[in-house]
DNA sequence: CCAAGTAGGTAACGCGCGTTACTAGCGCAT
DNA sequence: ATGCGCTAGTAACGCGCGTTACCTACTTGG
């Protein structure tokens, strides 16, 4: 009973907003006591007594600070930024995610601002800006900017104003802090995994070869063939669209070039996409995955990699522990440390499944 | 030059934050006119001679307003909350970006919480309510509740001091309006489309019976077999685990189970995973689709659907459109409106690709 | 020449809170 | 009695802004 009464009162209360004046009068003591209780303050000197009746006095009203007065006064926000082209793009997400998690534990708040409206009119950078502007005008505290494939971009200046960390992609212009994904590393450690199979003759299907993707990857690969005395024949790399479509022609060409006696018995796909493809490619011709041709995936497109039949074997893009990773940055540089790296570089895990 | 010195000055002084009261310097006027001019105020008398001095003062400066300020005088935030319990599920997502797009065009911002940290300890409840009361606190206007797939969900009670609405679920309570998809309108889309291939004879893959989106498709179905003179035949309703592997068992039964001549012509699948594991079941058995069998997916799982091969026809799920309805029928509880309907049912279109 | 507008502003308060400076009371040594 | 140091607080300012009430010319009609 009584309890109904309490929490019908503090519902009641909340109505209108209960301040911090509310809590003082009826704990019967100054607005200053309230607020060096409810900030935990060290040096303040405030008895057990009176500060369990302010305590009281918070339950029984449903006291809820205001994040917007308190940023005012005390000239901090515990907010970041982070501005990504496409939201709903799939890496995208686990950019925010990760980041998002990060922020919590440290008990920030992370603001998420799109730069690509549906119905934006005009260039792309217009959006950005006024984005960016946006979370600015919310005093964030720092700003992370993602992109959705690993790339240079061009950082709108209004970003300079606040810390800034990037996110899957590194500033052309060279100034702000980086955090990207290794792909030579990953590249490597995928065709390492063949090689530990058994597989000599490996053949790799391309992505453009000028994204920082496609570097990576192939240099890594190179690596792992080198370190088993062997080299990359030119001839086993062959050019695809990044899709299903362009894996499935690529793959298609690759496996038609050869006799059963020279063909490849391995693919490193260098996107889950082309691997989808490259499933149909190999099993339209009665061949089978793994037993015939292994097929080595990138990016860990869950949606794909989980699902295709057999699960494919991939190496995994680490956007979740990119974002985290860019909280942190942020985090250090706001509190004025030092940067730790212009640019740093997360591993890429191998994820064992099945088609290798 | 000039432009330059400018740029600097402004880049300089923002560092510090440029208020009212600096522009209003810079102009030779009260801050008073300042905020009348930034506001647009009606019947607020400025001549346009000042009026010009000081949009050009916010100009010089680089004013940027304090939306926490704003918020705190005004008592109103412009702010409304989404809560969703994975932020990463990839329709969440879509749900995110229809919500943020709209709040974007009504000048409003959209504060996302997650509900299910990574490293959450106990049930999700507690994380569901501290995220609301985070979002509390930055005194958000209204509440956006999003559910990864269809279903009755109990809201914190906290939620119930701010207008809210619920998006792809309903209030198991029954007092919160929902948006929610119109799943029987969707079901009965797909058969028909089926139908007016020409196919008599139509294998559904269903899933859990219980949920509301089994429930409402196969409605769907049924009444579109109804308007064309036929019935669903309870034998060609195979039940399903809602994942590829699910599908292809399913598939694999229902194919083995009839000669050739009274085989199905034709998949109505549940969902798009389903329909991905039935591909492999009919592809294994030689057939051909749509040649032999004609597949029908749900959902619009884009990276599936859009990247089988053939690509999936399949009925959408409109996410990003209960994402901007959701964020209409805030704005308009929040103005005060009367609500429209308790439950708004949003259609599911029909995505026509290559598998029927 | 005067009262009554009207155009073009400004002073001052308060939003909810953090923070600094100050005070009142008390025990204790001088 | 006086001074000192300590505990347990409080008064008051300011953060940046919206808003109301008011004030001062300068017309205009009578």
């Amino acid at each position: 009973m009584a309890k109904t009464t309490t929490s019908n009162h503090a519902a009641a209360a909340r109505q209108r907003g209960v301040t911090m004046n509310d809590v003082a009068k009826h704990a019967g003591v100054s607005r200053t006591a309230v607020s060096f209780v409810l900030s935990n303050r060290e040096n303040a000197s405030i008895s057990e007594e009176t500060r369990a009746r302010i305590n009281e006095a918070v339950q029984v009203l449903g006291y809820r600070p205001n994040a917007g007065a308190r940023a005012l006064a005390s000239q901090r926000s515990d907010w970041y930024g982070i501005v990504t082209e496409i939201v709903t793009a799939p890496f995208a997400v686990d950019i925010i995610k990760g980041a998002q998690d990060q922020a919590w534990l440290d008990r920030r708040f992370l603001l998420i601002a799109p730069s690509d409206q549906a119905d934006a009119v005009g260039p792309n950078q217009g959006m950005e800006d006024a984005a960016i502007e946006k979370l600015l005008e919310q005093r964030v505290e720092g700003l992370l900017y993602a992109a959705t494939y690993h790339r240079g971009v061009h950082v709108p200046e209004s970003a300079n104003e606040v810390p800034t960390v990037l996110i899957n992609c590194f500033d052309a212009d060279g100034r702000l802090p980086s955090i990207v994904p290794d792909e030579r590393a990953g590249g490597r450690v995928a065709v390492e995994r063949l090689l530990q199979a058994g597989h000599r003759r490996i053949g790799v299907i391309n992505l453009d070869p000028d994204i920082p993707a496609a570097v990576g990857r192939l240099a890594g690969a190179r690596e792992a063939l080198a370190d088993a005395g062997l080299e990359l024949d030119p001839e086993l790399v062959v050019p695809g669209h990044a899709t299903a479509d362009g894996g499935y022609e690529a793959a298609c060409e690759i496996l038609d070039r050869y006799t059963e006696k020279d063909r490849p018995t391995a693919l490193f796909c260098l996107n889950d996409r082309m691997a989808m493809g490259a499933y149909d490619a190999i099993k339209e011709r009665g061949l089978t995955i793994p037993g015939d041709i292994a097929v080595i995936g990138f990016d860990n497109q869950e949606l794909i990699a989980a699902y295709l039949r057999p699960k494919l074997t991939t190496v995994a893009l680490p956007f979740e522990k990119m974002g985290a990773l860019g909280v942190q940055t942020l985090a250090a540089l706001t509190a004025g440390q030092p940067i730790i790296a212009d640019q740093q570089l997360v591993g890429c895990p191998l994820l064992e499944r099945s088609s290798v």
